[in-house]
DNA sequence: TTGTAGGCGTTATCAT
DNA sequence: ATGATAACGCCTACAA
């Protein structure tokens, strides 16, 4: 059995209310005291519980991650581990503790971060992606509960979000593409419910604006994030006659299908299609040919938007704020 | 503000522990009481307080996982994710939560999980890793803490785990390479405090004794995990003056710097050196050439330690159980 | 079937 | 500088 603040306030003959204070080193307690019940406590290994601090004190020390169910599939990726070790690492610097969400389904989804804010479990929530009309950011804005975003909110929606700026990489991405003189750049995005999805594809199509090339949505193909997808959505393209000379596509786990499929196409990377990807996942540069990808900084991405929550728990009526992370392209054979 | 018991029996007219009892669905409480106080819930948006529950109930429903220091290296090794994954699926469907513990130092780590164990932050432990001489192992022992390892105890140590058979494994991928007529196989490895490390080169070891070969030290070099560590060993190997024709490594990662430093040797894969590696990443199967490793299966590792878990919080004096979650040797081209 | 009262371990307020 | 007391929100004997 574990000793509770009333073993050790008897032990050192003081009241419990004594033996409080000098957990929080209050400096209305004597020296002499706090040395005599440091030393029972330690005598006892008294440790305070947490609970019970946290049912008084009305809050956790506790942030709570949601992880989408399409992390499960990107749990290969890179993106969520790293976000997750920036936010980790930005909690444990304020000694806050990491609940962590991977739901199932989005039924379920939904019920298990809804029963973790109702229930009081944890002080504020980062949650790991966006997208349009999600029932979780709903719940959590209409609650007023603290939050921060991991990518953009939908346009209107003010809220504390860290995000890279995916209009501009996209556009760099793709401008890349184009000044190296690809004419038919075609582009692999993930669903475009995400936010994400939306926004490099805006910003594929500002480059082509901006180098006077127009638009052609048959270049465009839209996939849930994996391997196969990729392969699919590069084999459906060639499959409507359309033969491109670049293509962007905006997860490595795509590429990969993608590469493959162009390989078994027979074509060659970059000399007939030149290829950029985004996450830049450790094997890119081991690659043949070796995968040019944007780096997204993931762990700035989870550090940065810890901190920004800590701050909006510290003041909980500050306007809600931005930071973005910047991105890098980095450039290999692959275009 | 949130409501709580006493308001939902305020409204309703009745006692807070008939509302308790509702919650709990007792059989002792009429269906009339319970449909009207779950409409006075429902109008209230009443959801119990958790922590609240967790005072009276001494349990938190919530479950610990603990990575350590080397993990953050590898998190872009799905292993650690992958393991998230299961435990967060097995945690959920048992409505249980999961508290994440990613460590900076060895110092704090101990600290840190002290604290979360010690304040009573969670019900059980999953210890996703198993090396001699762990403090934060022996401190949970020594608590009688409920905890599962991820990995193989020390000798001696009568605790739950569940584990892959790493010697069997090892000693599978190293008679395969054996069999296809290499005699000189050397071994990169990680830190020899881990258990897997240890017991990976035991299957190495008996391997080679069962094809009455004989044990050489200096084919061995035990690394920390990281691509760079990998293209020193190989150099390490060939600076002295040894030229294997085989080489087991025991993760991917060390696998791909190794892969480069054999390419820069000019060697090449599998003609002059075969290799086979452990984790089979994602992308192993896109390499030049294809790389075969040992599917570990971390997601059932995950799952099964948690399951593992629950049976043990279910039976608190059950005995110590094991758990051995098969491994899958995979073919490509590097050998 | 339902209500009352005490307590889970802590902190905060008000005395002394 | 220290102690008594009352919460925090819930559960559970024990009573009725």
């Amino acid at each position: 059995m574990k000793a509770t603040i009333k073993e050790v306030a008897k032990k050192a003959n003081v009241s419990p209310s004594t033996v409080s204070r000098v957990i929080a080193d209050s400096p209305r307690i004597s020296e002499e005291t706090k040395t005599k019940v440091r030393k029972v406590m330690k005598e006892l290994g008294y440790h305070p519980n947490a609970i019970a601090r946290s049912l008084v004190n009305r809050s956790t020390n506790t942030i709570g991650v949601i992880m989408p169910k399409s992390a499960h599939l990107s749990l290969a990726n890179p993106f969520f581990p790293e976000a997750l070790r920036g936010i980790s690492a930005s909690a444990n610097a304020h000694g806050f503790y990491v609940l962590l969400s991977i739901e199932e389904d989005e039924h379920e989804k939904h019920n298990g971060i809804e029963n973790i804010v109702r229930a009081g479990m944890v002080d504020g929530m980062i949650m790991l992606y966006s997208k349009l009309e999600d029932k979780t950011f709903n719940m959590l804005r209409d609650c007023q509960f603290p939050f921060v975003l991991v990518g953009k909110p939908v346009k209107g929606n003010r809220v504390n979000y860290v995000d890279n700026d995916n209009v501009y990489a996209a556009c760099e991405a793709a401008s890349y593409l184009l000044e190296k003189g690809r004419k038919n750049i075609a582009m692999i995005t993930g669903p475009l419910d995400l936010v994400v999805s939306l926004d490099r594809l805006a910003g594929y199509k500002s480059a082509l604006e901006a180098h006077g090339i127009a638009y052609r949505g048959e270049l465009i193909r839209s996939v849930e994030f994996s391997r196969e997808n990729g392969y699919k959505a590069i084999e459906s393209i060639f499959k409507d006659g359309i033969q491109p000379d670049g293509v962007l596509v905006t997860d490595d786990l795509l590429a990969l299908g993608a590469m493959n499929a162009i390989k078994d196409a027979g074509l060659k990377i970059p000399e007939d299609i030149a290829m950029i990807s985004f996450n830049n996942i450790p094997t890119a540069e081991f690659l043949t040919p070796s995968l040019s990808s944007v780096d997204i900084h993931p762990f700035d991405l989870g550090y940065e938007a810890t901190e920004l929550l800590f701050k909006s728990l510290g003041n909980k009526n500050a306007l809600p704020q931005a930071r973005i992370i910047p991105t890098q392209l980095i450039i290999r054979q692959s275009c």
